[in-house]
RNA sequence: GGGCGGAUAGCUCAGCGGAAGAGCAUGGUCCUUACAAGGCCGUGGUCGCAGGUUCGAACCCUGCUCCGCCCA
């Protein structure tokens, strides 16, 4: 079995498609719903169709590939449902560009049934570019329930739930204050505008005062809008302007009138203490206008260009171009005041980045007050948790506040909605079936030409991607998902709106537990973004690029050259030296180990290049144990596992009692980090065992019993190397199945070449996860081993501090008092092999030899290490003079806590039993040096 | 303006009431037959500032100073 040698570094390339192929074509990512183990189950977030995998979707869905391969190994019937979003606005900014400059197109040049068959074709060839991107990560998840946001079923899901919602009037049609974005021409919500402060300017334009000489003089941000005014509001307390509430002011520029109101809703102190009412292009004013009773006048249409009733000299003027012009119409009349710098906050569209105009249209709502409250108290009463738990605070802050929900989009790829008008009777029919004609009058119906808002169709996901509305077996088994995992950043946008329907349509919530990952940065901080050129892709870090095919990939990516070049930049500084490909497993496993409770992950290629190594050195321990395992038999090593009992020194040495017990240990604090969503922690227990423990500590005491001497083999050594050699394959197959989740790839890659026992599976992600076997804790062999590494380092450190080369085996003395000696005699050898030394073994504090180097371990073991003529006894002298400083301070700090009354009061007993045992123990330890420090002269 | 986080080793971050930790970086040393993507040994911290609670505070409370995010 061990003919099969490993290469002396892991090399990725070659075995992870080996593996991918292997659990496909097997099925072990498929979970069917009638079979009866309890279920687990994980709804993927699904990526934008348009995108590729980046790195928040990689770390997201490596914490869920850890979950759904953790529990799948404990038994459960783990599914994870895979997809994609249809992301209607995004695919729209991609293909309009595309038409744009491909064929000087626009949409509507195309017409909306050409313009869709278009859209198809380009999903359907690159719609899956992200699903096989995910398999190369090894993300196990069920491809055979596939979906997609506009397939039949999401289809009739959403339609199913625009009715019932329609019906129970929580759906509703009405004119309301929306978020234009003029360059996708559409609504879009709240959400998906960003609000900028920018550099801009405060007006101050004067009105004439109707009847009077007089001017009002009103501040605006905004002086174009003034073509739409209807009114000027003052504070109804303001003294200033109290009397001239009731009269009105000529509307420069225009021919109108308008009256003069008061409303408190104005701030007497800003700028002239009047402000312009326009109710149709600002929320604030159409407020205002409904308490005041003014008209609305709207003078800014679809494409963000001014238009009557404004009056002719501007029509079809852009918002930008109006503004000059009216600035200067005005200054030419005499009618511009003074003019300051302001910040003003601006809204912008999230995908187009245009500035958004605030306009009074009829759309369709979702009354998302009403549907909030059962999610509040969903969240109240523990249904659905989140952690980290201080984002409960966001959800509920957002909840209680929310605001009706616009789900209409003027947009084409998407759902469209499901209602028809008769222009004749008006009468509105929103059918589950396409109607034919009007039900009440019999005339002709037009269908809405509007689409939803694609998170219409997502808040749906958990449910309609298990057949919904029909009740079926995949329902029954997987609603609700237990965990749902995603990004702080859309708890507004989906996980709030996913509870709200999935209470509302299925009576239970969508998932127990809502795990918030960080957020991926760079390596400064700084979000990536493909503009910036400081993205890191997941699967650059997998294969390798140079650096060159990082800029190169920016010529397509970033047209304009200003900004190409500012992010080519960056990226020659961050990417130097290119990327080395690392795997899909080292990628994982850094994920998972940086993802703390904090709110950031600063990825950098460093980062990633250290947790390789780590995989690398499993790898490498791997082949070591590979070497040696000639003649092993694991079945009867099973047997003898089985029949035995912690600290049975029979069989197990002291090392493999250590390890095994170590072993379980580790195992546990996996266990419960994974059980508290701790990937960091679970990560970091591994690292720390198979690194610092197994590599460091037991292979290397595992030598002397592995190594037969071929010349001369001595076979009464056999039942011990067997020993050895099964201690060591148990700890690396164990260690295999706790790392799979993490790595599955180089897991699943050594464990097919371990030599095991017959009865197990044909993939290491079929085996069981490793629980705690109690039976194996050797508290005994942890403590001993404990006293004889910090021997074995204390011995290490008089070597390196002296420069004593390695090849000298150097005599050792050690004093220690009788229990100490005792161990020491009888595991002399793991000190020797494990410091390079001989020792002799003395009792407490009977040092005399002069010309030694010394260190005190503990309170009374003390080191002696002779090196007549080589030691630079000042140097010693000043390093011990350290040591026995440093204890002179401890023991002052416990001499002054043991001195102070209230403590030994009211500490308790224990407590104060610690102290005084380690100040007992600084005090002999300070004395070993004193004597050291006088014996050096 | 309102809300929520954060400030711990050079860097990135754990720890969140009873002796200051990890990874990376760094200094020394070693091509010892698993691994130089490595071994071994070191250096490095008045735990942001000021008060308070407590026998005891990096940890709890209050204020302050910076930094970040979200909402208006």
């Amino acid at each position: 079995m061990s003919s099969s040698a490993l290469s002396k570094q892991y090399d990725p390339s070659e075995v992870e498609p080996r593996w991918l192929r292997f659990w496909l074509t097997n099925g072990y990512f498929h979970a069917d719903e009638t079979t009866p183990t309890v279920p687990y189950s994980i709804t993927l977030p699904p990526p934008n169709v348009t995108g590729s995998l980046h790195m928040g979707h990689a770390l997201g869905s490596t914490l869920q590939d850890i979950l759904i391969r953790w529990r799948r190994m404990q038994g459960s019937n783990a599914m994870w449902m895979p997809g994609t979003d249809h992301a209607s606005i995004a695919v729209h900014t991609l293909l309009e560009k595309d038409l744009q400059t491909r064929e000087r197109k626009t949409r509507f040049d195309l017409g909306r049934d050409e313009f869709l068959r278009r859209a198809w074709i380009w999903k359907e060839r690159s719609g899956s570019r992200i699903s096989e991107q995910e398999k190369l990560m090894g993300f196990s998840l069920d491809w055979q329930r596939e979906r997609f946001t506009m397939d039949e079923g999401s289809n009739r899901a959403v339609r199913e739930a625009f009715v019932r919602l329609y019906e129970q009037q929580l759906i509703y049609r009405g004119k309301k204050m929306i978020n234009w974005d003029p360059i996708s021409e559409t609504v879009v919500s709240d959400l998906e505008v960003d609000t900028v402060e920018e550099d801009g300017s405060l007006w101050e334009l004067r009105y004439p005062i109707e009847g009077t000489d007089e001017f009002l003089t009103v501040a605006t941000t905004r002086p174009e809008t003034m073509l739409g005014d209807t009114g000027v509001a003052v504070h109804p307390e303001d003294a200033r302007y109290i009397h001239l509430i009731g009269k009105r002011v000529r509307l420069p520029l225009t021919d109108r009138t308008i009256p003069i109101v008061g409303d408190t809703f104005v701030e007497k102190d800003f700028g002239s203490g009047a402000v312009k009412v326009t109710p149709a292009h600002d929320p604030n004013d159409y407020e205002c206008s409904k308490r005041c009773g003014l008209e609305i006048l709207q003078v800014i249409d679809l494409k963000g260009r001014i238009q009557a009733p404004a009056p002719a000299a501007y029509v079809g003027l852009t918002v930008d171009e109006a503004r000059k012009q009216v600035v200067a119409d005005l200054e030419a009349q005499g009618l511009l005041g003074a003019v300051k710098p302001h910040k003003v906050p601006r809204g912008r569209s999230q995908r187009s980045g245009a500035v958004i105009e605030p306009m009074l249209m009829v759309q369709w709502f979702v009354n998302a007050q009403q549907l909030a409250g059962p999610a509040i108290e969903a969240v109240e009463k523990g249904r659905t948790k989140f952690v980290p738990e201080a984002q409960t605070k966001t959800y509920m802050h957002w909840m209680t506040n929310i605001k009706d929900w616009c789900i209409s989009r003027q947009l084409w790829w998407g759902h469209r909605i499901p209602a028809w008008y008769c222009d004749p009777c008006e009468e509105v029919v929103v059918a589950r079936q396409d109607p034919t004609a009007c039900p009440k009058c019999g005339g002709a119906l037009r269908q809405d030409e509007d689409i939803l808002d694609t998170w219409f169709s997502s808040a749906l996901w958990p449910f309609s991607t298990l057949g919904w509305p029909d009740k079926t077996r995949e329902l029954t088994t997987f609603y609700p998902n237990n965990v749902l995992v995603t990004g702080p950043d859309i708890i507004f946008f989906w996980v709030a709106r996913m509870m709200m329907m999935g209470i509302h349509f299925m009576g239970k919530v969508p998932f127990r537990t809502v795990y918030l990952t960080s957020i991926v940065t760079d390596e400064n901080g700084e979000k990536m973004s493909k503009t910036k050129g400081n993205v890191v892709d997941p699967l650059d870090v997998v294969h390798g690029a140079t650096l060159d095919q990082i800029l190169e990939r920016m010529d397509t990516d970033i047209p304009d050259p200003k900004k190409r070049e500012a992010a080519q930049k960056t990226a020659r500084k961050l990417f130097a030296k290119g990327i080395p490909a690392m795997g899909a497993d080292a990628l994982r496993f850094t994920l998972a180990a940086l993802n703390t409770s904090g709110r950031y992950i600063r990825l950098s290629v460093d980062r990633v290049e250290g947790y390789r190594n780590f995989i690398n050195k499993l790898w490498n321990a791997s082949r070591f144990a590979l070497m040696n395992l000639d003649g092993y038999d694991p079945d009867r090593f099973e047997q003898q596992l089985a029949n035995s009992k912690a600290g049975t020194a029979e069989l197990f040495g002291l090392p493999e009692r250590w390890i095994l017990s170590r072993l379980q240990r580790v195992s546990g604090e996996v266990d419960q980090a994974l059980e508290g969503f701790r990937f960091a922690d679970a990560a970091n227990a591994i690292y720390q065992f198979v690194w610092h423990e197994l590599c460091d500590w037991y292979i290397e005491m595992a030598k002397p019993s592995l190594y037969v001497n071929n010349a001369d083999p001595d076979p009464s050594r056999e039942p011990r190397r067997h020993a050895a050699q099964g201690v060591l394959a148990t700890c690396l197959e164990t260690t295999l199945r706790l790392l799979h989740p993490f790595a599955p790839y180089v897991t699943e890659e050594i464990w097919q070449k371990l030599p095991k026992p017959q009865a197990l599976p044909a993939s290491l992600m079929v085996t069981v996860y490793p629980r705690v076997e109690d039976v194996r804790l050797d508290a005994d062999a942890e403590q001993k081993m404990a006293l004889l590494q910090e021997i074995t380092v204390g011995v290490r450190m008089l070597r390196g501090t002296y420069n004593v080369p390695p090849s000298w085996s150097v005599p050792v003395e050690i004093h220690a008092p009788e229990a100490t000696r005792a161990i020491l005699e009888r595991h002399r050898d793991i000190v020797e092999n494990g410091a390079k030394v001989t020792l002799t073994l003395g009792g407490a504090g009977t040092s005399t030899a002069a010309q030694s180097a010394k260190a005190v371990i503990g309170a009374d073991v003390e080191i002696v290490m002779p090196l007549s003529g080589l030691i630079d006894v000042a140097a010693e002298k000043t390093r011990i003079g350290k040591e026995i400083a440093k204890a002179e301070k401890e023991i002052a700090y416990y001499e002054r806590k043991l001195a102070d009354e209230k403590f030994m009061a009211r500490a308790p007993a224990d407590v104060v039993l610690e102290q005084r045992t380690r100040k007992a123990e600084e005090e002999a330890r300070k004395a070993r040096l004193v004597e050291a420090l006088a014996q050096l002269g």
